[in-house]
DNA sequence: TCTCCACAGGAAACGTAGGAAT
DNA sequence: ATTCCTACGTTTCCTGTGGAGA
């Protein structure tokens, strides 16, 4: 049903559809690295899933067909000054610092290797600008860089002045996308990736309508729905298949994200797992309860409350938890409890 | 209304792994 | 081989908040 995977991934170069103005901005902001100056500065801002890193994707493909341009994508969240420095340096031409190089070190090993404009794109930065990294990138003339976040508000509130004044005309929303706007491009998709005539214009725009105008949803369910069809030895996708597309994909989502988090985290995730709602008094007497067991054998050894709150945090970001309350009375809950750590943790049922 | 306590999350402090310098 | 130095993950400390009970 599928004929080319390829199509469904987050960074398929798809056309960039309905988003013309916000392309036309992003694409001037670049536009001086032509002229070997350096781009402006920009912060784009959206939903998860709205076609933020897509379009960045496109407009600086687009400017290495006309100028080859150097440029690095780094993944911000929880990532030291340092860190953010080290994973520039790695994808520029010649640089692979260790692990240890000092900051100072990192800095002057940037400003030697950025000598033509480069365009930095730092992605999902948690909505918390490292003021410290983005003054560091300031001072290499050559340097811009495109910020992409959820919340612009927090994330201007929490940048410095000259951060602040450096995107202040070069700041760029995307909104959520309408059911006929996604409907288009699902279509694309379909023409790319499927056999043909496996799915009616009808059952797209279903599919359109429930993901809310989240693009990403939208593709991973049209995927959902093939494969579902596939497996069922439907010769084309039924309704019954794009029924149940969403939720596939939203556990295929959420099963990805719980593989990529290290072991603490799977942990205090099956803790609240096997239990339908937990205050966070009763989690972290749980944990103590358990932790003997869990880490027993291990070389990692159980993490204070402190941290405990931290990957509950993380895990809650993930979407695989829920939970409820700021302060006193805060609640965790399992978004799907059939998802289960693909590490082996015996953790006693209570 | 006041005091006490539990909790959330920011910031500083700390221990450790491992690369660099000698 | 040894010592020094650094980033990272974690713990410790702290401040702010809000509910329970006097």
């Amino acid at each position: 049903m599928i004929t080319k995977p390829r199509v469904f991934d987050d960074d398929y170069p798809a056309t960039i559809q309905h988003r013309e103005a916000e392309l036309s901005v992003l694409t001037s902001a670049v536009e001086p690295v032509l002229e070997g100056e350096r781009g402006h500065d920009v912060l784009i801002h959206g939903s998860k899933g709205v076609g933020k890193s897509a379009l960045t994707r496109h407009v600086l493909e687009q400017l290495n067909r006309q100028q080859p341009t150097p440029s690095a994508r780094v993944q911000c969240l929880g990532l030291s000054t340092a860190g953010l420095l080290r994973s520039i340096l790695q994808q520029l031409p010649g640089a692979n610092p260790a692990t240890t190089t000092a900051r100072e070190t990192l800095e002057r090993e940037l400003e030697a290797r950025v000598t033509e404009p480069t365009v930095i794109v730092l992605d999902e930065g948690g909505d918390v600008p490292d003021t410290d990294a983005l003054a560091v990138l300031r001072g290499i003339p050559k340097l811009s860089w495109i910020a992409i976040c959820h919340n612009h508000n927090d994330w201007l509130s929490r940048a410095d002045d000259e951060t602040r004044h450096a995107v202040t005309n070069w700041t760029l929303g995307l909104d959520k996308y309408s059911t006929a706007e996604l409907t288009d491009i699902l279509q694309e998709r379909r023409r790319a990736g499927l056999e043909p005539n496996v799915i009616s214009d009808e059952q797209l725009a279903t599919i359109a309508d429930e993901a809310a105008g989240i693009a990403r949803g939208a593709i991973y369910s049209l995927r959902a729905a093939a494969n579902l069809a596939a497996e069922r030895s439907h010769s084309t996708v039924e309704d019954i298949d794009v029924t149940d597309a969403y939720a596939r994909a939203t556990r295929r989502m959420r099963e990805e994200a719980l593989k990529s988090l290290p072991f603490h985290h799977h942990v205090c995730y099956e803790i609240v797992r096997r239990r339908d709602r937990l205050s966070s008094h009763d989690f972290h007497k749980r944990y103590d309860a358990i932790e003997n067991v869990v880490y027993a054998d291990r070389d990692q050894t159980p993490i204070s409350k402190r941290e405990r709150r931290t990957k509950l945090t993380k895990l809650v970001d993930y979407d695989l938890l829920g939970s409820d309350g700021d302060t006193l009375g805060r609640e965790y809950w399992v978004q799907d409890a059939s998802i289960s750590s693909p590490l082996d943790l015996t953790v006693p049922v209570p």
